[in-house]
DNA sequence: CTGTAATTTCAGAAAATACTGAAAATTCAG
DNA sequence: CTGAATTTTCAGTATTTTCTGAAATTACAG
């Protein structure tokens, strides 16, 4: 990895930090490489930026993407894909809330859902019931 | 695995879901076994419950407490060490985005405190402190 | 104190996840 | 169409994370 030393600072640091959200190091770099670079960047230029093979890199785009975190565009007279981080900070924000809502709370709001129609057939389940019934009021509102 | 239904159902859900977060299967459904339990569970009837080693239980209630998820007390007249998950959903709530702040946003708004002190030193690099600054104010506010 | 019950630690095994290179598929200029 | 450029897929390998059993430590009743 050859970057200048406050990208290769920032770019190190979302990897880190990727784990503890639920992306992988890759996925970080490569996100943090996009957003402070000045210009959209192809697959190869990031693979070469962080040292990553092609394919990783297409993987980690790849989800980028299903994130929405961000955006191919082309250059004209150049058929590769190049990508960019889109700039409005808010917007991330919102794109990342958004996502999030859809991988962390619908499906337990479905779960919890589901498990508040059944008839309790013994009693630790009455309570633990009551419990999903708590949990749900929350989450719902 | 011997649990009531909906008890199953809420703990395995908490085991997917724990992976989404921070935290591993593991300590997602121990977790869970204890928000719904009626009653505080000791560290063997939670190892039983959701057939875990001992060791591994002792681990995953350790993190819990790290994450203020669970309060540890004692029952008259007994030596071991009983847990439970506080019932107040909305304080439950605060704690996890108290503790998800400590370790999500401040290291990243550390990094970057330290990285706008920073004289940048090419021209790729000032472009890039320009983004952390925009960043930084962001997650300041 | 002593001995037993209870908990924690930790090295290594097992499982899950991430990464790569090679091959397949797709795209598009000519 | 053709074929070169580009991207994607995927099986296998490497790395990381999780889990366990055995041993060490701690807590406490007598």
């Amino acid at each position: 990895m050859n970057l200048p030393p406050l990208t290769q600072r920032f770019v190190l640091h979302f990897g880190e930090m990727g784990s503890r959200w639920g992306i992988n190091r890759t996925v970080g770099q490569i996100y943090a490489l996009l957003y402070v670079s000045a210009k959209p960047l192809n697959a190869d230029e990031v693979g070469e930026a962080l040292n990553f093979s092609r394919s990783n890199v297409s993987m980690g785009l790849k989800e980028l993407q299903s994130w929405s975190l961000v955006r191919l565009i082309h250059q004209p007279n150049d058929r590769r894909e190049y990508f960019q981080a889109p700039d409005d900070v808010w917007a991330i924000f919102r794109t990342l809330a958004t996502e999030r809502r859809k991988r962390e709370i619908d499906p337990t709001l479905s779960m919890l859902r589901d498990a508040l129609m059944e008839q309790p057939s013994v009693a630790e389940d009455i309570h633990a019931q009551a419990r999903m019934k708590q949990m749900h009021a929350f989450i719902e509102m």
